[in-house]
This record gives structure tokens, sequence and C-alpha cells, in this order.
DNA sequence: ACCTGAACACCGTTCAAGT
DNA sequence: ACCTGAACACCGTTCAAGT
């Protein structure tokens, strides 16, 4: 859309809305929510924090785009040569996967800002429930339940994901979850302690796609 | 525990981590997330805002304690007379309602914070999972995918519901939504324009339920 | 039109000092 | 043991002034 100017090497390329997300998606994935700060970000930036504002209105609407950024692509495949059914898992298991490489997502979705990202997985899976045949009446309601769960669900994993130190090792983390379980008390928490054994096996990204499998087999009708 | 002077009238009773997390939940209710200061509660409670440090660490506790204190009651429900599933619907509509009651709830449940509470959630529902007959291999599974769904539903609605400014009333709300999504580019969102009018019938909370009877449905093997 | 950076009005948290 | 409240080190946001 415009003209760029490379006659001399820049120092610093300007400052647009499209740099500044990017670099605040790189300040959520490396340090956190806490480290999305405007200082922080005019600091990466080379600039002073006022700057920001010209670019963006707040800190709302910088999430909003960073949450935008990072999940309208895991959502965007293409769909042709697929069933209905694959591509719902497909859209799924990418919802799952960005909020689980980009936990701070799991944030954001309870806010107000999510809303129309939220609006674009809605689509996509409402055109996919059509093409599994659901009659029109029952499509709103089938469309919502499938957003509900793997929005929901990815939420609550990432959100896992997130309580776990940056460093450790998922498999030690497990273990000592499990270990934790198997320590509480027997009268308050027996069923707990004696699931704790099956933590380790159990893999959140496989049972999150059942779960979808079998949301889409109730839909359409069983089978 | 401790002796209780009564011999004249107190013009305040002692601070204590009760009354704070009282406090603190009555802010939440009332003023939103962002009312919640150690300064508005310290002026609540008659005291400075370091008073409160004496009783709780932060506020990451403190909101935790909020956190706890709403949702464990809704969730011990007395389950004699009850079959498992009716069990299970109850507890998933008491956690559906804590959330809708105190919006708040739902952003605080991707936060580590929530965890203590999630397990006492995971642990009820496991047990009505063991209930119904579901054999012990498959408990785990069956119990994290019912929890999750729950959990992370109730989660999408309360999100909803906060993005609802206070005073609206529902009906005029979903007019609104089903209004602007009819002016929706008829490209890009083809199906979210096809069924905007299906939101003024729709009810979130029983279509929550039935999702709930469809998991247990799968769960126990269909039917 | 776009950027600068000091200034404003807040935060959570700490801590010496009180009772 | 418990409370006070000033002080510290931050925030997001604004805005006069620059280019």
């Amino acid at each position: 859309m415009t003209t760029r100017t490379r006659r001399t090497e820049r120092r610093q390329e300007p400052l647009s809305r499209e740099r500044i997300v990017g670099a605040a998606v790189d300040l959520l994935d490396t340090v956190g929510e806490s480290g999305l700060t405007f200082r922080a970000l005019a600091e990466r930036l080379e600039t002073g924090p006022g700057a920001i504002y010209w670019h963006v209105t707040g800190k709302a609407e910088l999430l909003a785009a960073a949450t935008e950024a990072v999940v309208v692509p895991a959502v965007a495949a293409d769909d042709t040569d697929r069933t209905p059914q694959e591509a719902i898992r497909t859209l799924a298991l990418g919802v799952f996967d960005a909020f689980d490489a980009h936990p701070w997502v799991g944030a954001q979705f309870s806010r107000a800002t999510w809303r129309p990202t939220l609006l674009r997985v809605f689509e996509r899976i409402g055109r996919q429930v059509q093409a599994l045949g659901v009659p029109e009446p029952a499509q709103f309601t089938a469309a919502s339940a499938l957003m509900n769960y793997i929005v929901g669900v990815a939420g609550q994993n990432a959100a896992t994901t997130r309580a776990v130190a940056p460093g450790t090792n998922r498999a030690d983390f497990l273990d000592a979850t499990a270990h934790a379980w198997s320590a509480l008390d027997p009268g308050e928490f027996a069923f707990a302690r004696g699931v704790a054994g099956r933590l380790r096996e159990h893999d959140d990204r496989t049972e999150f796609a059942a779960g979808v499998d079998l949301i889409v087999a109730g839909i359409t009708g069983g089978t």
C-alpha cells in the first residue's frame, strides 16, 4: 500500500501497528503477561511509550490484536479434500496448539476483547456443521456447543501449561502432581488419590480430540 | 477458637481473613475486577492497606480465596437420593450459576490460583463417574472430560455475561447482537448471518446442560 | 503526520513505627 | 500479636512540545 524508501539503510523500520503487535506477541511469549508493558514495548521498538498510542488505542486493543494475530492463522486451514469431521478436528487441534504455544491467549478469552476473534472461530465451525448435514434449526446450537467445548477446554489446558514453571519438563511435572495427589487426605480426596497413577500416561491433546469427536457424533445423531 | 469480648459495643469487628475475603467478593461483585484494590478494600474495612497483609499474603491469594468462597459452596450439594446423572447435572449447573452470578470467577480459572478449587470439583465429579459404573481405567479420562467441559463452557458463558454492560437487560443484548450479526459481510460471515435469528430464542443454560448429558451418555457408552 | 518523554494518577507491596 | 500509613517502585495513559 505505501511506498518503501530503500535509499539508505534505515537504522530502524518506521513504527507500525504490525510491528507493535509483533513485538507484543514476542514479549507475551517470552516474558509472560506481566512482561507486556508499554515501557518494555517502547524499549524494544526503540521509542517512547507515547509513540505506541498513535497506532493503538490502548492496552486492551493491543491484547486483542495480539490474540487475533495468534489465533486467526491457526484456524485458517484449507478444508478442500477434507470431510467435515476432519475439518472440525483440524480446526479444534489448531486452537488447542495455538493456546498451548501461547498460553497467555487462554487468559484473554474471558475478556470482551476476544469476541471478534471468537466470531471467526464460530463462523468456521458453523460452516462445517452445515456440511455435516445438520438441519438448519439445530445448526446454531451444534456450532455453539462445539465452539464452547473447543475454546473452553483449550483454555483450561493452557491454564495448566501456564501453571507449570517455564523450565520444567512435562514428565517431571506430571510426576510431581501424581505424588502430590497421592499425599492428599484419603477421606476428602479419595477419588483423586485413586487415579493419581493415571496422570502419567494420559495425554491432554488426545483426550481433547476424543471429546470433539464425541460431540460431533452426538450432533449428527450417534455413531 | 478465640474468645470474643462482648463487653462493649465494638465500633468494628477485628480484622480477619474471613472478613477480608468477604469484602473482596463484595467488591468484585459490585465494582468488578478493576474495583478490587488494596486501598478500596482497606477503606471498606476501615483500616490501612498494610493491615490486610497480616492476614493474606498478597493479591493472588486474595483472589484464590474469593474464588474458593464462591465456588466451593456452589459445588457442595447433597447427593443422597440422586442418580449419578442427576448429581453431575446438579453440580454442573451449580458451577454454571456461580460463574454467572460472579462473572469475575471466569477470569480466575485460567490462573494457577484456581487449581486447589479445581481439585475439589474434580473430586466430586470423579465420585459420580465411579457411581456411574465406568471401569477404573477409564475413570480418569471421563472425569477430566466432564470437568473441562463444565468449567470451560461455564467460563465462556461468564465471559459473555461480563461483556454485557451491567445495566443492560438480556433480551436487548441478544437483539443488538442479532442485529450486528445480520450486518456482517455476507461473504466472510455467511454462517453467522444466517443463524443470527436463532440467537433470541436460545438459552445458554439449557444448552450447557444438554452438553453435559451428551458427554455423560458418551462416557457410559451411549444411551 | 508522527514521535518524544516528562508528568499524572494510579497500582501492589513493604516497613518502621506504633499499640 | 496486630495495626497504621507513609514511602517505594512500579503501572497505563496523556499531552505539550518537537520534527
